[in-house]
DNA sequence: CATTACCTGCAA
DNA sequence: TTGCAGGTAATG
């Protein structure tokens, strides 16, 4: 579900309401497996009594920087959510994780599929994880210039590429292929094949495409809620995500739905010509 | 590169 | 009942 607006948003909302305050115990857990490290006695002991400095987003990972040096980084995978619930509202089936807070509060991670993951992590650790993504797309150092030399060499196909969190950080199913048809590229592209002037064009879509995603909150196609457990609207802006058959904004030509690398993509097959040869 | 696995729920 | 879902890791 979550991709990096979406991300990005719930580490906004999460921030307003928790910056400061302390976690005062583990009230729930009952999906184990959510906390991959350390193991839970550890991850227990040192959770409770930590106090709250940050929220940040790395990639499509939300970091809850704590005292004494230590990071809960949260993966929200597909159907995640992060949601602040007062002490009267008691949790529903899905939710997996809960942090009392000492002013009653609780950060609940409700999670249908339960595929969402925890780790706390010291200094090195969060330097390890950061070290395992690309550039932040909407960050100083991702230049059209930088892009470029991403494509570079690369005989995968666009598409997939952009879903490479290693390459670019952040980019998912939705918003590669919203970019893609920004850019007027084919996703099933060689990467190397990109002309130069397209990759500026690319460079531009996948910002705009990521900047207006946040304008409007991310986008709620089932599960999503930010940390105040309300849905985002850019669903509504889509402009070929889950929208084969429609007629394309630009020329009218029905979008397609393909599957590339097992993921369903959608783009309009008369603006998004593969060059000949 | 493709397949499978991890999970649950929803719509066709 | 089947297929599909915003993600990722582990296998041939």
């Amino acid at each position: 579900m979550p991709e990096l607006p979406e991300v990005e948003i719930a580490a906004r909302s999460l921030a307003a309401q928790v910056v400061g305050r302390r976690i005062t115990a583990l009230e729930k857990l009952d999906w184990e497996r959510m906390v991959e490290t350390p193991g839970l006695p550890d991850f227990c002991a040192l959770i409770v009594g930590r106090e709250i400095a940050s929220v940040a987003r790395r990639a499509k990972w939300l970091l809850v920087a704590l005292d004494a040096g230590w990071t809960l980084a949260v993966h929200l995978r597909m159907s995640g959510n992060l949601i602040v619930r007062g002490p009267e509202i008691w949790p529903d089936t899905h939710t997996h994780l809960v942090l009392g807070l000492d002013d009653g509060r609780r950060i609940c991670f409700d999670d249908q599929r339960k595929f969402g993951r925890v780790r706390l992590l010291d200094a090195a650790g969060l330097r390890l994880l950061d070290a395992a993504h690309g550039p932040e797309p909407l960050g100083d150092t991702f230049s059209a210039e930088a892009l470029g030399r991403i494509l570079a060499g690369r005989r995968t196909k666009l598409k997939p590429l952009l879903l490479d969190q290693t390459a670019i950080a952040g980019i998912g199913n939705i918003y590669a292929s919203e970019a893609l048809w920004m850019a007027r590229l084919h996703p099933q592209i060689p990467a190397a094949a990109v002309p130069t002037a397209q990759v500026s064009a690319l460079h531009a879509a996948i910002r705009q495409v990521l900047a207006e995603a946040i304008a409007n909150q991310g986008s709620s196609l089932r599960n999503y809620r930010n940390s105040y457990g309300e849905r985002g609207r850019n669903q509504d802006h889509f402009r070929v995500y889950d929208r084969a058959g429609d007629p394309c904004a630009r020329c009218s030509e029905p979008i397609m739905r393909v599957v590339i690398a097992q993921r369903s993509s959608f783009y309009c097959p008369n603006c998004q010509r593969m060059p000949v040869g």
